[in-house]
DNA sequence: CCCATTGTTCAAGTTTATTGAACTATTGAA
DNA sequence: TTCAATAGTTCAATAAACTTGAACAATGGG
């Protein structure tokens, strides 16, 4: 909050960095909520509620270093949105087929 | 070697476990090298040479414990192959993403 | 059997993640 | 403006995971 939100551009974003990001259980599940349907979504909607602000703050700093995520300050709260469209002009089809996966996970691999 | 390998069956594998496993940049250099072409390589064919022994073996060993991988041994070393087949009745199209997405971080970006 | 080769296991040091407490920033009310 | 509440961040300390050298195990050739 105090300082502004780093996003880095497309071109240095990393698949090593995203893979690295998605690869935790908390962010990839951030990362579903941010991709299914919301656009636009504050820290504590996103992350697990039993989970210390201060980690969930690391989280997504993480997601945002590695250029998944945007943050904006919207009044007392902070706004984030996946940046699908950046990533996909750079690695076209990797999140939607991580997210894809994620579904079949969440629903036991069943239809 | 002393133990057998451990190969979990592919309804246990989770989109987590690979995301975790393919998140390090060595573990990713390695699944890249096993899905490029060549169906079977030996540990320290895969792995970088300036990288020790030990941790050589500890990056395999979570490759297949992801479900990554298949170890088998073969007379004095141990040939190791992508489980693509599987993965992909549980995960379509997950693997290749990545490995394509790897495919243009190694070329730069470019064509 | 003896030795070289290929990996594994173990113990220790180094790095990274998680958390509570304190702090900053913004909003709304008086 | 001042006070209190809300939303996140930053910091210091603890817990977990990574990396590595040394010792060990297993196979194959002479």
């Amino acid at each position: 909050m105090q300082r502004p939100f780093v996003h880095p551009p497309i071109e240095t974003v990393t698949l090593e960095g995203l893979l690295y990001a998605l690869a935790d259980p908390v962010r990839l599940e951030i990362i579903r909520k941010l991709g299914t349907g919301t656009c636009g979504m504050n820290c504590q909607s996103a992350a697990p509620v039993t989970m210390a602000k201060s980690t969930q703050s690391h989280h997504f700093q993480i997601l945002r270093e590695a250029g998944l995520i945007k943050s904006e300050r919207r009044g007392v709260e902070v706004v984030n949105s996946l940046r699908c469209d950046e990533i996909a002009t750079k690695f076209p089809g990797l999140v939607p087929a991580i997210l894809k996966a994620a579904d079949v996970k969440g629903r036991g691999g069943a239809a």
